[in-house]
DNA sequence: ATCGCCGATACCCGACAGGTATCGTCGCAG
DNA sequence: CTGCGACGATACCTGTCGGGTATCGGCGAT
């Protein structure tokens, strides 16, 4: 019986439906079916009556959701106290500003959930910094995308997006699934301010120098889409640019990492590696 | 953060020590110590310091060791109200005359902490009927020893241990590291009584049947080693039999299965089962 | 200076928690 | 009564993680 299995118990006691209950837990549904009968199995006693009805609990399911909320409440309390007795302490985590990523809103409230005295600052920071101003100490731990030089920092890879090219909705090559580098070859692509991590501008310009506007936010460089003929890179997640936009992927170009980096391996670092590690699994 | 990390959290700074805190758990100390360590990534502080002369517990640690206990302790009355809700039950188990397992002790404590409000029966069956009257509905549940007839029962296997032949400690092959059936050809073996499983009489007796007195029990199995030039069989664990006697391995044997074995998957034979996995692993 | 204690590190492996695809069953509508 | 949709269960695959053994490194004691 581990406090996992109890939250799961609780879901599926308060929404009285597997299906809705693995949603709200964000899992499928098979992993809590089974979840809650190795709970049963663990207790030695039937937790709810499943029928064509619908679900509902039996004694012994009613009698554990009052204690599994007891317990997971006061668990809650646990952790609280302890950051007390840690004394208050801030982590400043610096994310790219390019981050539209629908989990770091989840990742920031997950993280303020487990961490609940823990002074948080964000600190966003212009593309050409993927380090986020972890060498200068500006901030703890960076949530970002590689690649960059990586030397004297710690790096863990959350996730590889695929890269796709933005285009303007009227664009002639905005109705193709694919495209390759070569579709690509005559538009003027953007450039990085000076100084910007040599790592970092050679993946995002495809390894050689291309003629066209400085941009330093991604908004400019959506601005420049709209305005010029040029291209912009964007990692493809499920979130769109907008509907003057296509987002067609670029077959030819390596996926896009996010992660995590720190330079200091504090407690705290960790810690926010590893909430980030659980919300991004 | 999980009830069994915390669990080891409270060993460990009661024992004040990774090594001795392991052994209590039944553990290695490698595995321990990752276990702290991401504990304290996960709560975002230090909770021990470790230095040469010995482990001591930070402030956050001392907080958490106080929280920690008393969140058990609850997580322990929570599981006695589930049962109380569920109604108390009784649960007979049968286990095999033989079973000198030091294991089977410790499951039986762990089952009687898990469920304290089932009543346990136990029941020891002789060395006939391997299934220890499950069929006959003696038993609810079954710990015992393949191989038998498993037409109509759950079967699960534990482990499997090497097997050995018991000889006088004064037997020309008690000095042999290791034997071959031929080497014990000229011997007579024990009989299991009329309407012993025969997939356990055969196993038992290496397939073929041996003339030699019929037993019942271990003891009698013993005794007949002791006054006949008789063979008797047991599995290789570390246990000993007495210095009177010598157990070498038979290489030519088979391991013998350490099984749970029930007929009906009720909540509280699924509940045996699981904690015997746990035991067991 | 060396030895020994003890926690950390490195590495391996089996178990398990997560996923997708599919099934079985029951209630309901036509 | 038959087809269909909803929903939990089952089957199966895969990556991660919790367990193991072997070994290292650092500090204290003799």
């Amino acid at each position: 019986m581990e406090l996992r299995t109890l939250r799961y118990f609780v879901a599926v006691a308060e929404e009285l439906h597997f299906g809705r209950a693995a949603t709200r837990l964000y899992m499928s549904q098979p992993p809590l079916s089974r979840a809650i009968r190795q709970l049963e199995a663990d207790l030695g006693t039937t937790l709810f009556v499943r029928s064509a009805s619908g679900v509902s609990l039996t004694p012994a399911g009613t009698a554990l959701l009052a204690e599994a909320r007891k317990l997971l409440t006061q668990a809650d309390r646990l952790r609280a106290r302890v950051a007390a007795a840690a004394g208050d302490t801030s982590l400043t985590v610096g994310i790219l500003g390019d981050s539209t990523d629908p989990d770091i809103s989840r990742l920031a409230a997950a993280y303020r959930d487990r961490h609940p005295t823990v002074e948080v600052h964000i600190r966003e920071t212009d593309l050409d910094d993927p380090t986020c101003g972890l060498r200068t100490g500006l901030v703890d731990v960076a949530l970002t995308r590689g690649p960059f030089n990586r030397t004297g920092l710690h790096v863990h890879e959350l996730r590889t997006d695929p890269v796709g090219a933005v285009l303007r909705a009227d664009d002639p090559l905005a109705a193709r699934k694919t495209l390759t580098l070569a579709d690509l070859a005559d538009r003027r692509w953007f450039q990085f301010p000076p100084g910007t991590d040599p790592e970092w501008q050679s993946y995002w310009n495809a390894g050689t120098h291309r003629g066209g506007p400085v941009v330093r936010a991604v908004q400019e460089c959506l601005q420049s889409v709209l305005w010029n003929a040029t291209i912009g890179l964007t990692p493809l997640t499920d979130h769109n640019p907008g509907p003057e936009f296509a987002v067609v992927p670029v077959v030819d170009l390596p996926p896009s990492p996010v992660v995590v980096a720190w330079s200091e391996s504090t407690p705290l670092a960790l810690s926010f590696l590893r909430t980030a590690r659980a919300i991004y699994r």
